[in-house]
Order: structure tokens, then sequence, then C-alpha cells
DNA sequence: TGGTGTAATGTAATCGATTACATAAGATGA
DNA sequence: TCATCTTATGTAATCGATTACATTACACCA
């Protein structure tokens, strides 16, 4: 029967007892007696009392909140893939340790404001970055105010912050062996845009595989676009206008799906005269036709540690960046595949 | 340069006023001279201050938040249609009026209680409800307290609070039509949960449409499932099993989508022997074979409305609910589409 | 010149919790 | 029995803003 209107006082009183009392019983202090504590949760039963989250941030100087700005551009939300899936765990994991998520969003122009706005009116303990570049100017502003973030991605090797990424070298690595595995020895990539560290990890993993396998590395079979669907139809084109293609390794399944409409419209046929990989096994990548071979990025794990690492930091615990790995699925746009 | 340890005070004593001035200017009171302005301003500027969100938020009892709980379990996360795309448009229209959203999940049996503690800890300022069944239990809560809050969907008619819902009825009585003109006289309709309110509504419109073209109701085409492919793909199975099929209208893409997975394993070619339609328009509906007629729902404006209804309410304007209309996307699932 | 009204600013209370410090009540031991 | 220590509880300061109310300064007019 609480209106919400009850305050520490008024249980207090009820109970018999000083609002320091009440405080320590809400508080698990164990320096309250069991009688008190009893007389305490019945007033606050009674009364239908749960104490105001705001004073108590106030005091406490937290306010158990972890901050996550979205680039609003709606290219990027559906480029990032399972975005959903990747917050949902971030907060599962945050109200684990009692935490909850302020989400916004902002366009490219006022994001650094943004961010700075959040870190200095305390209106989240930590942030989550996302989306990260070189020379990021959001992390020097949090480095200079001191405030505890954690970027998902690694732009840069020399800089020392905590990230929580996956092994995109590793991954394009992969996806490029089980193209020569099958056979192919002229494998296009389509990759990311240049500035991004993702793309750049991406390319080093493609030029390793290479290597390892004894081909020739060709500037002409790699292209960079932006992750998006069009972007992959508007590359794949352009390859089609002038190459003959036999595997193309994407760095984007959206990027991939909008590649293999571009494929089809010329008369090929994945999965049977060409082979596609993608990369990041979005939901569409499994009810596309034919189904999407691709490496698969461990979302969902990224999301909880990003949420556990940031808590671990804001809470002055021990803390260390981790790289999660990812998996090839193999599906039915390879030649040979399901 | 900045540390975030500035308080107003510091600015008062930096610019020779008092508290009362500082504050004054930050909140664009009129009555401040021009000079003092100013001089506070530099201030500021000179010290890098940003006003404590949480102790303006204790003074002023608002915390300039809406809280969005949802579900975590992972059919809801994919079934609800461009969730993300909602969310955006949710937290773009909040920021526009200065909210921001806090955003957590929950399981089942904990919403409740969580949709009540972020009332009575005044943790927001307002909720928006997802997802909501007949006699919702945490309307009845919400109710009790007074807190504002505006729900996604209209349960029941005799109900009275805020909503915003798109028109499922109608839209429903649009795909029928369509597929009747196409000249389909047995059509299946695969429903979601009968107890979820969007399911009535839906079956309403496929109602009305048969009988408004003279078509009798057969309710062995009716069948009920959950919105995921999984059940699309089932039901659809245990249609094929027993029935001859030549139209089948499904309330969401996710099962349409799993629908045609399963009628393209009986050997049938949605869009050639068979109509296929769906609901939602998902990002998918435009990538599968063939692209998904469907029932498009206009999502981002649900988001903006719910926010601006939201938040109207919150700060006492005056309120109606909103119904958005819904529009009819023929792609190449049904015979003669594209 | 003095009374009155208005605009700008200051003083201090307030929002609702937590917590440092003070105090009272018992327990313990000589 | 009394000094001492421990434990539970209370008192009041505090977090950092906003704002009701008080005050000052000045303009205006009779």
């Amino acid at each position: 029967m609480g209106t919400g209107r009850i305050r520490i006082k008024d249980i207090a009183r009820e109970a018999g007892v000083s609002t320091a009392t009440v405080s320590r019983v809400l508080n698990n202090s164990n320096k309250v007696t069991h009688l008190t504590r009893k007389k305490v949760w019945e007033a606050i039963e009674k009364l239908g009392y749960a104490p105001n989250h705001v004073a108590r941030s106030l005091r406490v100087k937290r306010v158990y909140s972890i901050g996550l700005i979205v680039p609003h551009d709606i290219d990027y939300l559906f480029s990032f893939p399972y975005f959903n899936l990747f917050m949902h765990h971030l907060a599962m994991e945050a109200k684990e340790r009692g935490y909850h998520i302020i989400f916004t969003t902002s366009d490219g122009d006022e994001s650094v404001r943004l961010h700075r706005e959040f870190a200095m009116r305390k209106m989240v303990d930590g942030l989550v970055i996302l989306d990260v570049s070189d020379n990021d100017p959001r992390i020097d502003v949090l480095d200079e105010i001191g405030f505890p973030f954690v970027v998902i991605g690694r732009p840069e090797h020399n800089r020392r912050y905590l990230w929580v990424d996956t092994e995109n070298e590793k991954g394009a690595y992969r996806a490029v062996e089980y193209l020569v595995q099958l056979g192919h020895k002229r494998i296009h990539f389509v990759n990311g845009p240049t500035d991004l560290a993702v793309s750049r990890q991406r390319f080093e993993g493609y030029l390793k595989a290479l290597h390892r396998f004894g081909l020739d590395y060709d500037p002409s079979l790699v292209h960079n676009g932006e992750f998006t669907e069009k972007s992959g139809y508007d590359v794949t084109k352009k390859i089609l206008a002038s190459n003959k293609v036999e595997a193309i390794f994407y760095a984007s399944d959206t990027m991939a799906i909008g590649g293999m409409r571009a494929l089809k419209e010329k008369g090929f046929n994945p999965g049977k005269d060409v082979s596609v990989i993608g990369f990041d096994d979005i939901p569409s990548a499994s009810v596309v036709n034919p189904p999407l071979t691709t490496v698969a990025q461990p979302i969902s794990h990224v999301g909880s540690w990003a949420a556990k690492l940031l808590i671990n930091r804001i809470e002055g615990k021990e803390v260390s960046s981790k790289s999660l790995p990812v998996k090839l699925k193999v599906r039915g746009s390879t030649i040979g595949g399901v």
C-alpha cells in the first residue's frame, strides 16, 4: 500500500529507533540486534518503504549504473551484429552486480561532448565505448578526467586501457585457411573501413593466412567498404565488373549478404560455383539462401565480460583486458558446405 | 582540465557570487544580470565544472530518465521485431526532451518486483511496459503507486491507461484482403499465443476480412504458436501433414521464415505454388529467399511516440494514447509478387 | 526628499539517505 | 564494587545541488 512517500525517518519513528539504525538494517550492517532488525523490517513491510535511490547515490557517491552511448545512424545500428544480444548480456551481468545500464544515442558530432558530460556530471559510474577508432577523442577525454571505461575492440597496440575484444585476426585467418583448404587460390577480401582497428586486424589475419599457405598477396583482391548490406552489394558489383571470382571473404555478414545478392544477379550460385564467407554470425546468416558460412563472434560473452571488467575497475579491483575466441561455422555458401 | 571534483561552491567563490546565483545561471533563470552571467560562465569554463546530476535530481525530485525492463529470454529478444530500432527511437526522442533510458533485463518471475522497485525507489520518472499480457500485474502495481507508465500494445479494452499501439487488426485485415485478391480461398493463419492482445487483435482482423469477402471461417485453419522461427517451422510441418495449403498468413516474420523453411523442405515453392505473408517487416524479411511479403509495423514511430507520451505524462501535460498505421509490403513470397 | 515598487542577489533550509563520532548499556575481570 | 572494554544505538554532519524567503540597491514618481 506504499505510495512511495515514505522516508527513512518514518520507518525510524514507526520502529522506535533512529534513522541510522534503519540504514544499518537496510545495508546489512552486522552491528544490529536481531530484535531491532525484526522491528525495523516490520515497519518497512507495514509502511511499504523502499529507500530513495538518488539520495543514497548522492551520499555514497556511486549511482550503480554504467553508460552506453550509441551512435544513432541507422547503418551502424544494423551493422553491429546482435546489438541487442550484446546489450542484454551487458545488462544481465551488470544486474548481477547491482548495476544497470543507462542508454542514450548520439550523432557523431556530439558523441565526445556526451561522453564527457556523462562522466563529469557523474551520471554513471563508468562507460562502455563502442565502435572505437584510432585516436578516439572519447578515450582522451575520459583518460584526462580519470573516469572508468571499457572499450569494445582494440584500436591501438600502444595504448593502455581496458578492452574486450574478439580474435579478429585469428578469425580472418581461419576463414582464409578454410577457403584454401577448399582449393581456392584467388581469395577476394571485402574489408571494412580502413580507419577501424577491426579492419586492420582482419586484414592482418588475411595476410598471415595467405603467407602461411604460400599464396601471393595481390592488392587488387582487397577492397574496403562499409559494414553494410548496400556496400557489400556495391563492392561486389565492382569486383564482378573487372575480375573473375572464385572465393570472397567479407569482413561482415551484412556485407556478405549484400554481396551474395550481387553475385546471384550476375548469375553466380554461391556455394556451387563461388565460395562466400562472412564474419559475425548475425541472426540472418542462417536464414539467407544459401545459409552463410561465417566466422561467429561470441557477442554475448563480449557483453558480459565488458560489464564484469568495467564494474571491477569501478570497484577498484584487479582487472585485465580480455580477448574472446571466434569460431568458423560452415554452412551452405562455401563450395562443399552444408 | 576539470577533474570533476569542482562543486558549485567553487564556482561561486571564483566568480565572487553566491551559489544561488550560479544555480540561476545554470538553469537560465532570467533574473541574472548579463555581467554576472558572464562572470559565472567564465568561472565555469576556467575550472571545468559540470553540475552533479544526482544532487540536482534529489532536489528537483526528477531523475530525467525513463525505465525499460526487458525480459531476457532469448525468444522474446529476437521475436520483438527491430528491438533496437524501437529502443533507439525511444532514446532519441527522450534525449530531445532531456531524458535518457535506464535499461535492465529481468526473467519472468522477478519482473513485477523489478518494476515496483524502479518506481518506489524513484530510479526513473516513468516506465515503458513491453510485451504486455491480459491482467498484467505490473500495471496493477504501478497504478496502485500512481507511477507514470506507457504500455506498448493494448491488452484490454476496458482498462484506462496510456498506450502506443499499431493497427494490428487492420494489418491482419489487409494481409487477408490481399491474399483474397490473389484468388486464395483457404487461408491458413498461424497466430501467436492466445493470451496476448496482439494475437487477439490480429485474429479479429483475419475474421473481419474473411467475413467481408464472403469466406467461411474454418477453425481448423487457425493455429496458435509462439512468435519464433522454430514455432513457425513446427506449426507449418503440422499443417502440411494434414492439409492442402495454398496460402498462409503468419502473425510474425520470424514465424513466416520458419514456415517457409518447412514449406521448402516439403517441396513447396513460396511465391510460386503457395503464398506466404508475414507481419512486422523485420530486417531479415527482405533478405530471405524469396523476400517476404509482410505487414510492416512502424516500429521507430512506436519508439518515439512512447517516449513523447510518457514524458508528457511525467511532466503533467495532456496526453492521449496513439495507434500507429501499418502498411502491406508486397514482395516475392506471395504468388504474383515481386 | 522620501516612499514605493522592482530587479538582482544572498542566506539558509531542503531533498533523503549514509556514516563519523558520541554515548549508553552490558559484559568482564580484578 | 568499580574500572574497563565491547557492542548497540543515537546525534548530527554530510553528499551537492535548488529554491523559498530575506535583503539590498536602485529607479521612479509625487
